[in-house]
RNA sequence: GGAGCCGUAGUGCAGUCGGCUUAACACGCCUGCCUGUCACGCAGGAGAUCGCGGGUUCGAGCCCCGUCGGCUCCGCCA
């Protein structure tokens, strides 16, 4: 080795040794007659004191040094002259006598500076991807990562999994998400696809009997992107027999115990509270609500039915709601913020967003459709006071959760109401098996098609099938999602028909599974985590792309490597491509 | 597929009202000075096709149109 102890690890215990360190130029002050070094490796910074009285040679050396040179340093530690220490440093107590320098490799200026005081452009970062890893604090969320996926292998190695690897080339599905295909050479016009999660070749392995699997598996899914979403991300994948949905709950409380102890030193509480979908939906407006604070909705429906405002009254008449919620403090919101909530309202889909300002009386724009027996009602039941701002959405129920939903947490952050250490874990249970897809006219899987129903006879009301279906979701942050699944292979079919794939289609496309499910197949069920998420949460990053060592912009393009490019003619030809995209 | 914001020295930004000159400032860089700094200091210097293309105008970094790229959001993401 070329060092044989970590910038980071020195402290006043080493005073009189002398040590080899090896590392980066972090900072460099030139006083002339003597030169600091920050000398940075993985561990931390320790500073390197340069002086002609030590070795001519040396200083002379040192004089050449600019930021990020990499280098070797022989010297003796030694405590700091008293009034000298830097306690911004946790090896501020000491500092190293540099008594050999050896420039390992030069270094070009950077094309941006590594300190975190300024946000550079992440154009530039992604391009310099390398150098920007070199900052401290992204190499912390990677050290986090690290220990988080070691923590879970750990427990789940405890809990008797095995870890299974599953292929990359595998079979295009219909349903979920858009694949990454990849064309086959050997077999002209015919494509793999890449994963977008291990679910069918998990279930496979359960029929294999294998009990308990776990991957820490890529998934790959071609679809838009968003600052918590990239085109290939890592999911902590598992799948066991023999258990319902009560194993699972205990087994992740028992994971997320153990990681939170192993990794940050925290005592979680459990079990973890649980909400059903359709309580998630009616109070926060969102099938992952964030429960650190309140500002919860509240259903005005039988208030407004017959009041005079014709939209509300309409609205409830033709089976819609009539919703609000009450911001604290905010009866002073200009005309101008309210007409910006409102265009994000409409954003989002509704007609519009009925407001009420309480001041000493209620000023609002509809309040002459109401008596004032109906406002002070209105008042009452949203809990509004002098000084708070009532917004009311009318709509269908999936409008006015996604409006009041997205304003509720939008308040929340910008009023400071969510308290920043805390976490709340949340079971979301009892999902619907089933939506309608207005553009395919026909019903979906709300989680995936091999989701066991709650009830066999789902198929006589498939529109309000309850899913053993399941998310934990922490801070209104959705970590992963499971469900137990049908092992039976008439269910299955039963499924498949009312999802609309025909038999010849579902023969197609998961034969192999309906076969694999006349050989015995035990109950299982089980669970994936986005780690990347995950990680984004618990490290307090920006982005998710900032616990991805190499992630894609959102043109799920690679600055770095310049992916996906074109290729050559030949490579096309090979693999009995040919492009449709009309060359200039 | 749609909406919004952004694009000016290596980096972060000012310039927003079309005409203040040589496009300002800070950091970084280069040169010189400096033996206790730690975001070292001091003096001087270099560095900008204002993303790209077109248009309006006597005149465009600034206005208009298009285009490319980045970010955020909607749709999408079982």
């Amino acid at each position: 080795m070329m060092k044989d102890i970590d910038c980071g690890a020195l402290r006043k215990e080493h005073a009189g040794k002398v040590v080899t360190l090896s590392g980066w130029v972090h900072r460099r002050r030139d006083h002339g007659g003597l030169i600091f070094v920050d000398l940075r490796d993985r561990s931390g910074l320790v500073q390197v004191v340069f002086d002609p009285d030590t070795s001519k040679d040396n200083f002379v050396q040192a004089e050449k040094l600019r930021s990020e040179f990499c280098v070797q340093i022989k010297g003796e530690v030694s405590i700091r002259p008293a009034g000298l220490e830097n306690k911004e440093l946790a090896t501020g107590e000491i500092e190293v006598k540099a008594k050999e320098l050896n420039i390992l490799s030069t270094s070009q200026v950077l094309p941006f500076a590594l300190d975190t005081r300024t946000d550079v452009d992440e154009n530039v970062r992604l391009r310099y991807r390398y150098l920007d890893l070199r900052r401290p604090e992204l190499q912390q969320n990677f050290i986090l990562r690290h220990r988080i996926t070691k923590a879970v292998r750990d427990f789940l190695d405890q809990e008797g999994f095995l870890e299974v690897e599953t292929p990359m080339l595998t079979k295009s599905t219909p349903e979920g998400a858009r694949d990454y295909l990849v064309p086959s050479r050997v077999n002209p016009g015919t494509f793999y696809a890449l994963p977008q999660s291990p679910q069918i070749f998990k279930q496979l392995l359960m029929v294999s009997g294998f009990e308990k699997y776990f991957q820490i598996a890529k998934c790959f899914r071609d679809e838009d992107l968003r600052k918590d979403r990239q085109p290939e991300f890592t999911q902590i994948d598992m799948e066991m027999s023999f258990i319902d949905t009560e194993d699972i709950y205990s087994l992740i409380e028992r994971m997320f115990t153990h990681i939170f102890d192993k990794v940050m030193g925290i005592k979680l509480t459990t079990p973890f509270p649980r909400m059903t979908y359709a309580e998630g939906m009616r109070r926060f407006g969102s099938d992952k609500p964030d429960t650190r604070f309140g500002i919860e909705l509240t259903d005005v429906s039988d208030l407004v039915s017959n009041c005079g405002f014709k939209v509300f009254a309409d609205t409830v008449a033709k089976g819609g709601e009539v919703k609000g919620i009450c911001v604290p403090g905010c009866a002073d919101y200009t005309r101008k913020q309210l007409d910006d909530l409102t265009l994000l309202a409409q954003e989002l889909g509704a007609k519009g967003l009925a407001y009420m300002l309480v001041k000493e009386e209620v000023k609002s724009p509809i309040a002459k459709f109401f008596t004032p027996e109906e406002i002070k009602a209105l008042l009452e039941r949203m809990g509004a006071k002098e000084g708070d701002l009532v917004l009311f959405v009318a709509d269908k129920p999936t409008t006015v959760a996604a409006v009041l939903g997205r304003l509720r947490l939008d308040f929340g952050a910008e009023l400071g109401l969510i308290p920043e250490n805390q976490l709340n874990f949340l079971w979301v249970v009892d999902f619907p098996l089933l939506e309608w897809s207005e553009e395919e006219k026909r019903y979906v899987a709300v989680h995936h098609p091999f989701t066991s129903p709650k009830d066999k006879d789902f198929d006589k009301d498939p529109a309000n099938a309850v899913a053993k279906a399941y998310d934990l979701v922490l801070n209104g942050v959705e970590l992963g999602g499971g469900s137990i699944r049908i092992h039976d292979a008439e269910l299955q079919a039963k499924l498949f028909s009312v999802l609309g794939i025909s038999p010849e289609d579902a023969e197609d496309k998961f034969g192999f599974l309906l076969k694999a499910f006349k050989f015995g197949p035990p109950p299982h069920g089980g669970i994936a985590f986005g780690l990347d998420r995950m990680i984004w949460l618990l490290a307090g990053a920006e982005s998710i792309r900032d616990v991805i060592a190499f992630p894609k912009t959102q043109k799920a393009v690679c600055l770095l490597t310049d992916a996906p490019s074109l290729v050559s003619e030949k490579q096309l030809r090979e693999l009995h491509v040919a492009s449709t995209v009309v060359k200039e």
